[in-house]
DNA sequence: TAGATTGTTAATCGATTAACAATC
DNA sequence: TAGATTGTTAATCGATTAACAATC
């Protein structure tokens, strides 16, 4: 493994999460080796793109039998998590964070919501799916002493840059934020954006012109 | 107007989304003109890109004072809204679908959540935030009635395809999908993946490689 | 006018697609 | 072997970036 080190687009990374999860139900399944050609059916991609990403891996996979499924995961578990595990924050407790702990607690035990915040006093020092939270007075203590680094925006927008700025100083190097507003952070903090109007603007706006978008959306 | 019908991509139709979000924002504070540049830093592009977008609305700016907000909005409207406003349905009432619920109802007048649907007995036959839950057997009728085009699936994984099926089935042409699932649809029906936990899993990835990924992701 | 901005055209960049030798 | 798949290289496509005349 030679380990140069070019940038890898965050299109990839998200695409091999998701291979990550396709080959994790195959394996449910009993299914031992996966040729590029399934691997794409379900991804909804062509067998090339699924093999050019699977290359960044370093995991070769055999003309023969395709690729070893417990394998590939390995390598993908390797390529994605960190070896410790990561723990993410949640600020904004409200309907989308509830539905955010549900999303991100237990299920994926190398990455998981482990504190979540809440500007609201009532919501502050109770559990969640077992995922204590906190009042916000307490965020820069909790973050820096467990050492997180990825955290989860959910509270209104005019919130949500204060929020980003305690976070970012608190020691937060990535944010996934569903606020629709953009934050401003300091020059190596990775950002992504989730705005879920937008989202339903666009399925709005291509649900009229039934045809002329070729079907489905290209995977992100 | 020529009304050329070249396809534009979904990313730009997000972006128009995004800067009339900005736009309001600014007309609500007063301002009656704007320049490339400053709607750009508010989105987190550059003034050429905001200028390319935006030309294929038809609506030309002026080289002393940029472009009069007001036109611009009018300008958007048309472009992205359907002349008599858009009703959307929502497959899936748990936290998620709770949390859009109150994203989409009442605050955006030309599309909104109209009609809901849960597979649960006990939350049929309720409304939450002004809106209708229907149990499932309902599905194809009411969707049907109204004709509504629009949906968003927040089901579990297992269910997503057989909803989706009913949806297009009843006569819906664009899925917004929170499902980890990919939905096999009929050509002409749009489906945009919103997937929370490969966005979660780039932020992670990441936030470990602080520096490396040159601050935020590219507007969607 | 001078200076900044606009819309448009040309050049660059990156990702997707096609082609192909090597492998089992 | 014949046939399908793999990894790699070359060609294509589209979007971003740079350059520039026209405008106010």
């Amino acid at each position: 493994m030679a380990g140069k080190t070019r940038p890898i687009s965050d299109l990839t990374i998200g695409r091999l999460s998701l291979y990550r999860r396709l080959l994790n139900v195959l394996l449910a399944e009993g299914v031992t080796h996966v040729f590029s050609r399934q691997l794409a059916d379900l991804a909804g991609r062509t067998a090339a793109q699924v093999r050019r990403d699977l290359m960044v891996l370093g995991y070769a996979g055999s003309s023969a039998r395709g690729y070893e499924v417990g394998g590939l995961l390995e390598s993908l578990r390797r390529f994605l998590d960190q070896p410790g595990g990561q723990d993410a924050a949640l600020v904004g407790v409200g309907n989308l964070g509830k539905a955010l702990l549900t999303h991100f607690t237990g299920r994926r035990p190398n990455l998981a919501i482990t504190a979540a915040f809440d500007s609201d006093p009532t919501k502050a020092n109770r559990s969640i799916n077992r995922c204590r939270v906190w009042a916000m007075d307490r965020l820069a203590e909790i973050i820096r002493t467990r050492d997180i680094r990825v955290a989860i925006i959910a509270v209104p927008p005019e919130a949500a840059q204060e929020v980003a700025d305690r976070l970012v100083e608190a020691g937060v190097r990535g944010i996934l934020n569903f606020a629709p507003a953009r934050l401003r952070v300091p020059e190596g903090v990775y950002v992504e954006d989730l705005d879920m109007t937008v989202s339903l603007e666009k399925v709005a706006y291509f649900a009229r012109r039934t045809g002329a978008a070729a079907g489905e959306s290209p995977a992100k």
